[in-house]
This record gives structure tokens, C-alpha cells and sequence, in this order.
DNA sequence: ACAGAAAGTGACCGATCGTGCTCTTTGAGC
DNA sequence: GCTCAAAGAGCACGATCGGTCACTTTCTGT
């Protein structure tokens, strides 16, 4: 049963990076058995339906995220030093790492936002789990620990900053993004550490 | 034929909305029939094929986002007071307009930024153009012009900050969302006036 | 009112969609 | 090394995809 997993991490690899390119619901089974080099059939010795291949790819995706952006910084001190790396990576997280197809999970968010299902109940799930995670952090940020309302101040422009930087960056080519998004987000934080 | 002209506006405004939801990689042609009531191919007297239909309604999405974002503030004074009705247009935009489906600019900015293709040359095209309107716009914010590289960064965040109430108010559902991203909108006001 | 164009229908095309079925190959545990 | 399940191939299915064509209905300009 050792080879079935390595054959399945492959599928949600690729399942993951065409979601990202063409979104959800624009992916098709032909075009990931091929790119895995498997026949279409292969695919459902791996999973049941589209749908709970879906959802294991967007799980995955959440996975993945977390330990890029978030895991690597656990080794930082608390508060600022730690914050700005984890904005550093988040960054890279569409910049570098995902190139090609950009986040998925900002790719799901936009695309089922308004699509009642399986696939975005998990993506509500995990973001708020993510969200409670990043708080912890942006909490850390003052000797007398920030607020709930403080940090989900810093939260939303935290991540306005990143989908800011993915926006001008993916679609526009703007080389300036992730100067913008990274002097926008230092003032944020003097700002918060001083309020 | 003047008939014809209503029809194609029922079939524009149908598929924007069906484009907004599920993208547009995922809106097929029956669904859009069927919602506007026509048969299939009564589609093709006013589109010769999908990807036309496609470039069209993109193009009124545009024009539509412009006329009911930007042509209102007109009347206002230059500089703040029309910048801030900009930006209070544009979450109007997203979270009341288009309260069923989002943003069609920001679910194509999201879909196509990694598809090449006359569709995404032309939301690249026209969101350059929105862009350079929203320039002239910040840079009337001080009585000495904001230079090119101060409104570039004013906009980056309030771009930011409208993605960001997009992505809590619709996807998460965060009824804060509007406020939070209105205080962060008067607090960058702020910092460029004064700056 | 009449002619001709515009608007719209229905049947059909080949391709592709997700999925089930049977069959063969392959690999892992004893 | 044998066995048996796991992994995967191949084919076929009904549905739907974008698109064409011949035909009918409806509207509009004169």
C-alpha cells in the first residue's frame, strides 16, 4: 500500500496546481489522469468521486500552506520578529512557491464564495482555523497582548496587503508589489505596536 | 433591431452574473440560455461564438463597474471627498450590487491571471485604464500633486483594502468587514494627506 | 401592407464530461 | 515464491459540451 500513496500525493499535486490555473470547477479528470500518466479510470482506485478528490486537494492545499508559511517561523521569537516572517512566506507562498497558478485557497475563496457545498464548508473550516493561528501571533505583538478586536484590526489588513500583493503582482506583472505590500505592512505594524 | 439589442443585454447581464459565481471557464452556454430563455443556438444571432460572448461581457462588467463606481463621484470636489465616495461605491459594489456572485473584475483577475488569452489581455487592458483614472483621482488629494510613486502606493492599499472586504464579507461572512476596511481606508487618507 | 432582414427554434454533430464495469498487471506479506 | 489484494488499463455509458444548419417566426423600414 506504499505505492498507492505516492500515486495519490501525485494526483492532489496536480489536482491542486490546475485548480489554482483554472479553478475548481474548470478541472477535469481527463486532464489530471494525463498530466499524472495514469488512464482516467486509475484515478477512482484513489478516490471515490470528483468531488472527494476535490476536497483532499484543498485539504492538502491548507496542509501545505501552513507549513510553508507558518511552521518555519515557529522557531522565531514571538511578536514582530516571528509576524514578519510569516508575511515574508506568505508572500512567497504566490510569489515563488506557487509561481505558476498562484494560492489556491485564494483561488477557492473567490470562486466559492457564493457556492454552497462540501468543498466550501472545508474552506471556511480551515481559514478560520488559519485566522485563529495568525491571531495567536498578531496578539504577541504587544507586552500587554493586543485584543480580540486589535488583532482582527491588524488581521484584515494583514491580508488585504496579501491579496493586494498577489493581485498586482500575478495579474499585473507589478515587479513593485511586494515592496508595496511589505512597506504597507512594516507601517502596520509600528502602528500597532505603538496603539 | 432593436429587439435584438435587449436580448443581447438579458444575455450579457445573465453570463456576467454566471461568470461572477462560477467563472468563467465553468458558465456554459445552455445554463445561459436556459436562465435568459432562449434556445442554444439563438445565442449564436448575437455572438458567433463563446469566447466572443465572453470578451463582451467582460467588457460591459467594465463599464458598468465604472458607471456605477466612478461617474456618481463626479459631482464631488476633487480629493478626498470624491475618493472616499470612490471607495465607499466600490464596497457597494461588491457587497450590494453584486451581492449575489461578487466582483466580476476580481473573479476574472483571479481566473485568468495565469491564462493567456485575448480575454485576460483585455481585463489587463481595461483595469490599467481604471487605474489611471483612479491615479488622477489620489494624486488630487494634496494641493501639491502626490507625485507618481505616492499615488501608486495609496492605491495599492486601497485596492488591498477593497480585496480584503471582498474576501471577509463574502466568503467568511464578517459583517466587520466593511467597517474595518473603511477605517483602514480613512487612516491611509490621513497618512497621504499629511505625508 | 408588404418585403426582407433580424430573431429565434429544433435537430444534430463530434468531442468531452464524470463514472461504472471487467479485465490485467503489479507489488507486498507470509 | 506464492498468494491475494491493491493498482491500473480499457471500454462503454448517458449526459453535456460548443457549435452548425435548415427552417420558422417576428419585427422593422418603407
Amino acid at each position: 500500500m506504499r505505492k498507492g500513496d505516492a500515486t495519490k500525493a501525485r494526483i492532489l499535486d496536480e489536482t491542486a496546481r490546475q485548480a489554482a490555473v483554472k479553478g475548481f470547477g474548470a478541472v477535469s479528470l481527463n486532464d489530471v489522469a494525463e498530466a499524472v500518466g495514469l488512464s482516467k479510470s486509475g484515478l477512482f482506485k484513489h478516490f471515490e468521486s470528483k468531488e472527494v478528490m476535490e476536497l483532499a486537494t484543498l485539504d492538502q492545499g491548507f496542509d501545505r500552506f501552513v507549513e510553508f508559511v507558518w511552521t518555519p517561523t515557529q522557531a522565531l521569537p514571538p511578536g514582530r520578529p516571528r509576524l514578519e516572517k510569516i508575511f515574508d512566506r506568505w508572500l512567497d507562498w504566490s510569489e515563488v512557491e506557487n509561481a505558476a497558478g498562484g494560492c489556491l485557497i485564494v483561488a477557492a475563496s473567490v470562486e466559492l464564495d457564493d457556492q454552497p457545498g462540501p468543498l466550501r464548508d472545508l474552506l471556511i473550516r480551515r481559514t478560520k482555523q488559519w485566522r485563529k493561528a495568525l491571531a495567536r501571533e498578531v496578539k504577541a505583538l504587544r507586552d500587554p497582548q493586543l485584543s480580540d478586536e486589535e488583532a482582527a484590526v491588524v488581521i484584515f489588513q494583514m491580508k488585504s496587503y496579501v491579496l493586494g500583493h498577489a493581485d498586482g503582482k500575478r495579474l499585473m506583472g507589478d515587479s513593485t508589489a511586494r515592496k508595496a505590500a511589505r512597506a504597507a505592512f512594516a507601517a502596520l505594524l509600528d502602528r500597532a505596536a505603538a496603539g
